[in-house]
DNA sequence: CGCGTGATTGACCTTGCTCAAAACGAGTGG
DNA sequence: CCACTCGTTTTGAGCAAGGTCAATCACGCG
């Protein structure tokens, strides 16, 4: 599904995991870690949650960069674990804009709310090579059913996400350009940390500055205006596909960056 | 707790409730039907889950207009369920403007999330009086370990809301001054009528044109020539509290509205 | 070397913000 | 009934953030 060729287009996120066989097969450990790690220092994660939520089937998956995983107005019968790589979440808005509501990242599941909500408001697409896992609602409800505690987990993972929607509706609702890319980048940054990945304040992102311009509602001429203060501002330095943070408390600051809504320890 | 007085003030949006007696109670009938009526085009209720849900204890309060309920950082130990009148979320960004998330109507209950995020990043303030029950935690959970079906109806909600959010980001990152307004005053009606209020596309709303403005992300001055476009063209009458949608298709096209999200039916 | 994607810049223009002043009820004290 | 206050809506004028358009640059690839 993937060819060699697609890697040699550009340096690309550096993957966590080796590229993995297509096909049916336990919820890989160190996918189970990324969830986990997400809760773990706000809810207790006993032994027993720990493997239930192991124990689930996935269907494997790779995608390539670009790649449409769900589109708005479908109905799946599955939801979707990334594995790795990095998926958004979209949809047209208006004069054929494009709104980003999200980035996910490995232990994210994006698509979650399919479970309860029958139709999907908005697309999916894989902002990188990624690879993903496919888990049928059916066995998400058999799960919850024999584990309450694992049910629990899932639904504070919605939790989570809807309270970084608020932080985005803040974002753009009422903060400048320069202060919106900051908090952005604060955010990714630190989502990174809470999963393992972004050592040193640094991360890999492969989106383009269309992709931040459509995440925080600005044209890519003003993100390349703003990213370019961040950086002449000594705050961030910008190499594609690496951002490193440079100054953290500043860059806090400028984006006017608290961390609590992460609930992130 | 709450005077005669407060209601001579000035014309508030009409009660769909008597004014209750504050103490605790069951779950009011009436306000069980605006949640079922919610989610019932989508989900199947059974008598079970109606009556699961409608049996819990509840403690009600009636709120003075402008009474701030939860504030950013508090740890709840209960949730509230919206009786009557209307709750935002708001938060205080940056430069101490203020960015409104939602406003919430009978059903809606506004901090289930407190379930399992345990610091609230945002307040919750009345806009109007209002009557609302708060729940414990430990009631829910036990109705939800008993029941699964009232389990995942909760989530449900929260869900939906999610959804609300994802729309209010887009709203305010990709739409313009009039399609913004336009787009939230569908919602109101939209999300009134769905749960038995809002008869002939009109609904009440107590907020002043700063609610409006905090909500959209927009200056109280650009809100009020928004407005004043949306009433010269016929689309709406606005007689505070009451708002008149008097071109529904039209209104619709302006916002560039499509309840999808909404699920309501 | 030509091509294609994405970053960067300059010039100009629009939307929407800020500041400030009126205009409007509705309630209050006289 | 009248003057006065308070909160809110409405308007005008000037300004600034950010959008649009159009080149140009950079770089990796075939």
């Amino acid at each position: 599904m993937r060819s060699i060729a697609a890697f040699a287009t550009r340096p690309t996120a550096a993957r966590v995991l080796p590229l993995a066989a297509e096909g049916e097969m336990k919820m890989p450990q160190r996918l189970a870690e990324a969830l986990f790690r997400k809760h773990e220092g706000n809810v207790h994660l006993t032994d027993e949650v720990r493997t239930a939520l192991t124990a689930l089937p996935v269907v494997l998956r790779n995608l390539k960069a670009g790649a449409l995983v769900v589109r708005e107005g479908a109905k799946p019968n599955g939801a979707i674990v990334i594995i790795d790589g990095c998926l958004f979440r979209h949809k047209i808005v208006a004069d054929s804009k494009r709104q980003i509501f999200s980035f996910q990242i490995a232990g994210d599941m994006p698509d979650l709310q399919s479970l309860f909500l029958k139709e999907m408001d908005h697309s999916i697409t894989a902002l990188d090579d990624a690879t993903i896992g496919m888990i049928s609602h059916a066995a998400v409800l058999d799960l919850m059913q024999k584990n309450p505690a694992a049910a629990h987990l899932l639904w504070r993972d919605t939790l989570l996400d809807a309270a970084i929607f608020r932080e985005w509706i803040a974002n753009t609702g009422r903060r400048q350009g320069l202060s919106r890319m900051a908090h952005l980048i604060c955010e990714l940054v630190r989502r990174g940390e809470t999963i393992g990945l972004s050592p040193n304040k640094t991360y890999q992102f492969d989106g383009t500055q269309t992709h931040y311009a459509d995440a925080v509602g600005m044209s890519v001429v003003h993100v390349n205006r703003a990213l370019k203060k961040l950086r002449s501002e000594r705050l961030i330095e910008w190499d594609r596909p690496t951002i490193k943070v440079l100054d953290w408390a500043g860059l806090a600051e400028v984006g006017d960056f608290d961390d609590a809504y992460l609930e992130a320890r």
